[in-house]
DNA sequence: TGACATTTACGACAAACATCGTACGATCCT
DNA sequence: AGGATCGTACGATGTTTGTCGTAAATGTCA
């Protein structure tokens, strides 16, 4: 492929991070079990995933039991961050609240409390916008 | 690679759309000069990129001219909403207003005008809301 | 007309990704 | 103890992606 140089989780490393930052540290086998499995895909893909991801320095892992475990070595909210910037600058030719205005317009709907979180954090921003 | 029948644009191919939206049917000189140029890639890279773009449906070509003239098969809108759903799914567990906390909180601050735009929406929103 | 430039078409290629098979060591049962 | 099971390591593979070189067709201009 071209030049890439750049450490973002791929699509499958996602998957991964996912099921790490939610369920905490995990072995090979049970990542297996959650995201594999029913696409009968084979262990050693889970398994050579996760040595990729450890390689990249996504992933940090304890050898001191047999079956290694693996926890996320990036937060959630820093890799979210960086895929929503980049879905700004590439898509919505850096514009967030083009971005924002999307995402509320054609998305599911919210429910009252979220949109109600979403105001005070609007409200937060604009006061502190008046100097 | 795995399994990805999506005729989602990659990375490159979004560039080129990005330019077909702002200046309207291009031939592959001038995505050339737009985007290539500059990095010292080829001449023959975009017309390889445009080329495949035509076969996957992402760009509509007209030969009349002995320089083809290529233009988006694709609207702007639905393919932010594509990438947007995508991010929202892949990177935000599905929640929306999740990912537009996380805009309006860590992206460059909108002005008040766009504030403002926000805030009509969310208006109306919540009045849909209250059934 | 003939040299030169521009454009298309197309094959080749390296890198990244996701996948798998196989080898081999460690652990567990009976 | 010895076979079955579970784990890691690692090379091989097919696909996608972006890149380029070269050949052939078409246009321009002295």
């Amino acid at each position: 492929m071209g030049r890439h140089p750049s450490n973002k989780p791929t699509e499958a490393e996602l998957a991964i991070l996912q099921v790490l930052w939610m369920k905490g540290p995990c072995t090979v086998r049970e990542i297996f079990n959650t995201l594999y499995q029913a696409d009968d895909s084979s262990y050693t893909t889970a398994l050579k995933l996760l040595q990729i991801m450890h390689g990249k320095g996504l992933v940090e892992r304890d050898e001191s039991a047999r079956a290694h475990t693996y926890r996320a070595a990036v937060s959630q909210s820093s890799t979210q961050s960086r895929f929503l910037s980049d879905v700004v600058n590439r898509v919505f030719n850096g514009s967030s609240s083009q971005l924002v205005l999307q995402a509320l317009g054609t998305a599911p709907p919210t429910s009252s409390e979220e949109l109600a979180e979403i105001r005070a954090l609007l409200d937060r921003l604009e006061s502190e916008h008046k100097e």
